[in-house]
DNA sequence: AATTCGTGGGA
DNA sequence: TTCCCAAGAAT
């Protein structure tokens, strides 16, 4: 083994983080496991990740059990944590692992890899952290390591490819799961985004980064787009018993299978309230709640305004009608719990 | 190949 | 307040 890989598995052995989907030592894992942990980290925060994975493996405990679920069960446990395709992938791969692997993940990379939600990263994770594979799992942690270690100047996300393979020729034959995590844990810990400890790192010595510029000036990475922002009303209505209507968005796109409260569309133009009120599910008296609704999504800003109001008996709608009281039993995505709260404590 | 996908915490 | 960005994937 290379001594650089030794260097970090050393480092790894002495100071690896105690995880929840982390074994012990020598322990073998539970490929269920490491695959829930895993979607669950794709873009997420550790810290956030725990309690849903917690709750997940307490709620469905193997693979099958994941499969026999209801859709809508999966996306309610999964509000708040975001990026919902990946709670759909979720539960689609349950059921492929299931009906066409007999309930056990396939252990090659490229064959993790045709598995709805497993990308690149995930399929060399699970195929070195689980099984023992050699593969290199690339994720930003990783990138940033590589780019320092060997200071690349290309830009991201140009340099992908190349940090990629720069970072595979430094995976060994043997522990290439714990090599993973090293990495991963290097990155979170010492080498990370706007503070990097070289004082403390197991790989100071080659860091070219470190030797000849500053490391945090990598990965170099292009301009970022600035986020433009989008309006909408959204239509707070309620029936006489209090209930308030909710639709369920499209499979797919933003919130893709999510409850919501029923809105205009959202557009970068303005709309008057005139022109909203022709998209309100039902006929009210709408009243404009003071304050409003903001929200940021991933490329764009979203100012919702509340229009508040009461429907006469029970008209025929798309949607369903829920007490305030039974909101909790329903996926919503957190930005229709702002609505709601808004609504419920303003109007 | 560039966009589209959430959310919360920290600087 | 605003910006950054976190164990990426799908299209």
């Amino acid at each position: 083994m290379s001594t650089r890989a030794q260097q970090l598995l050393d480092w790894y052995d002495r100071e690896r983080r105690d995880l929840p989907w982390r074994m012990a030592p020598g322990k073998k894992a539970d490929p269920y496991k490491v695959w829930m942990s895993e979607i669950m980290l794709q873009q997420t925060t550790v810290a956030t990740v725990k309690s849903y994975y917690r709750d997940f493996l307490q709620k469905w405990p193997t693979v099958q059990d994941l499969a026999g679920a209801d859709l809508d069960e999966v996306l309610h446990a999964w509000q708040g944590l975001g990026y919902y395709a990946r709670a759909r992938n979720l539960h689609k791969c349950a059921s492929v692992v299931t009906r066409e692997y007999n309930g056990r993940f396939p252990e090659e990379e490229k064959r993790l890899l045709e598995l709805p939600g497993i990308g690149p990263y995930t399929a060399a994770a699970i195929a070195s952290i689980a099984f023992g594979a050699k593969a290199t799992p690339v994720d930003g942690n990783v990138e940033r390591v590589v780019s320092r270690l060997f200071q690349v100047e290309e830009k991201m996300p140009k340099a992908k490819k190349q940090l990629a393979e720069l970072a595979s020729t430094l995976t060994p034959e043997k522990r290439a799961g714990d090599f993973a995590q090293a990495m991963m844990d290097l990155g979170a810990t010492v080498c990370s985004p706007k503070k990097a400890a070289c004082g403390i790192c197991p790989w100071m010595e080659g860091c070219e980064a470190r030797l000849k510029a500053e490391p945090t000036d990598y990965p170099k990475k292009e301009a970022k787009k600035p986020k433009p922002t989008r309006k909408a009303y959204v239509f707070w209505l309620t029936r006489k018993d209090g209930a308030v209507l909710l639709r369920r968005r499209p499979e797919k796109g933003l919130l893709g299978g999510m409850m919501e409260i029923p809105s205009s569309e959202w557009s970068e133009a303005d709309i008057t309230k005139q022109e909203a009120l022709r998209h309100s599910p039902a006929s009210a008296l709408l009243k404009e709640l003071e304050g409003g609704v903001r929200h940021t999504f991933t490329h764009f800003h979203l100012e919702l305004t509340v229009l508040s109001g009461r429907v006469n008996g029970n008209p025929p709608v798309n949607g369903v009608w829920v007490l305030p009281e039974d909101l909790k039993d329903h996926a919503l995505p957190t930005l229709m719990k702002k609505v709601s709260k808004h609504a419920l404590t303003t109007g």
